[in-house]
DNA sequence: ACATAGACCTGTTGGC
DNA sequence: TGCCAACAGGTCTATG
């Protein structure tokens, strides 16, 4: 599911419920997921308010009056649902008619709202890549070490994405995919990017810096490319591609924008380009260009 | 430094 | 319809 568009995509469903709620029950209904579930989860969280839902790259950082921030990555197929608040109180029940959990729902935060509503928060995935980690007590953790410049804002711009790959002799592809440069882009917005950027995925990082590693056309046009495809994703709500996207199971639309990817032997969308989309192989994922005008 | 392959998991899809 | 291989938004490790 999650790239940074994603991932973002969550974080703002997620906000406005849980900020300012306070956590009434933390369920761990397996005990690990990727790597083990911090056993003191229930512990550390029941009872604290949260502060705010923030990211960084594909993390999703909870901050609380109290615990460490809770750090959570999404892999593949991870997803957060939102139930109902209306649906847990059926009339005529007691109180605590809850809808039915799936098998791979594994962790339930019910919390109080600040506005006072009860729900329940579900973290689902299928393939339990996601997982959850407390970071340390000052907000550090190795996993946030060492990760590269975020793709949004400004400070990527194409002198910071020359100095970057000046000198590699990786493939813009694997520079690109590398969380310690940039962090947040995945398979779908690389390709995306560096079909905007009229770059082919095959040529050297490095060839898009000047010999002294400043700033060049190039290096320009793909920065450019890189913020502009990630805010056009992150206004479209996220791909929505095998799995919900949105905390409500609504569907991020951004999919039906992609330019390249996932569209092997289409004719490429560029305005005057008789190119066709390929499909190739590079450090074992699928990479989708137009050989004719990304060069 | 870099590439590749394999690992972790389950579910879906496409071909025969 | 059924079966099976290939593949999937991510990252980490081992090995060359």
């Amino acid at each position: 599911m999650p790239e940074l568009p994603e991932v973002e995509t969550v974080r703002r469903g997620l906000a406005p419920t849980l900020e300012g709620a306070v956590v009434k029950e933390v369920e761990l209904r397996r005990p690990d997921l990727r790597f083990p579930l911090p056993a003191d989860m229930p512990a550390q969280l029941i009872g604290r308010k949260i502060i705010a839902v923030g990211r960084r790259a594909k993390y999703l950082l909870f901050q609380t009056d109290g615990a460490p921030v809770l750090i959570c990555h999404l892999g593949m197929t991870g997803s957060f649902r939102i139930e109902d608040a209306d649906t847990q109180h059926t009339p005529g029940t007691f109180h605590h008619e809850r809808s039915k959990l799936d098998a791979h729902d594994h962790v339930v935060f019910g919390v109080r709202t600040a506005d006072g509503a009860e729900t329940r928060v579900v973290f689902n995935d299928p393939r339990r890549f996601g997982f959850m980690l407390f970071a340390n007590p000052d907000g550090t953790h190795p996993m946030l070490d060492g990760l590269g410049v975020e793709p949004t804002g400004n400070a990527l711009d194409g002198r910071m994405l020359a100095s970057l790959f000046a000198g590699r002799s990786a493939p813009l592809k694997a520079a690109l995919l590398d969380q310690r440069l940039v962090a947040g882009l995945g398979n779908i917005y690389v390709a995306e990017a560096l079909w905007r950027a009229g770059l082919s995925p095959r040529r050297a990082a490095g060839s898009i810096a000047s010999r002294t590693g400043g700033a060049t056309l190039r290096s320009e046009r793909l920065a450019v490319a890189i913020r502009n495809v990630i805010s056009d994703a992150i206004e479209a709500g996220g791909s929505s591609l095998r799995d919900y996207m949105h905390v409500d199971g609504s569907l991020g639309y951004f999919q039906h924008r992609f330019s390249v990817y996932d569209r092997e032997a289409q004719p490429c969308s560029k305005p005057g380009c008789a190119g066709t989309v390929r499909r190739i192989v590079q450090s074992g994922r699928s990479t989708f260009f137009c050989s004719s005008c990304q060069r």
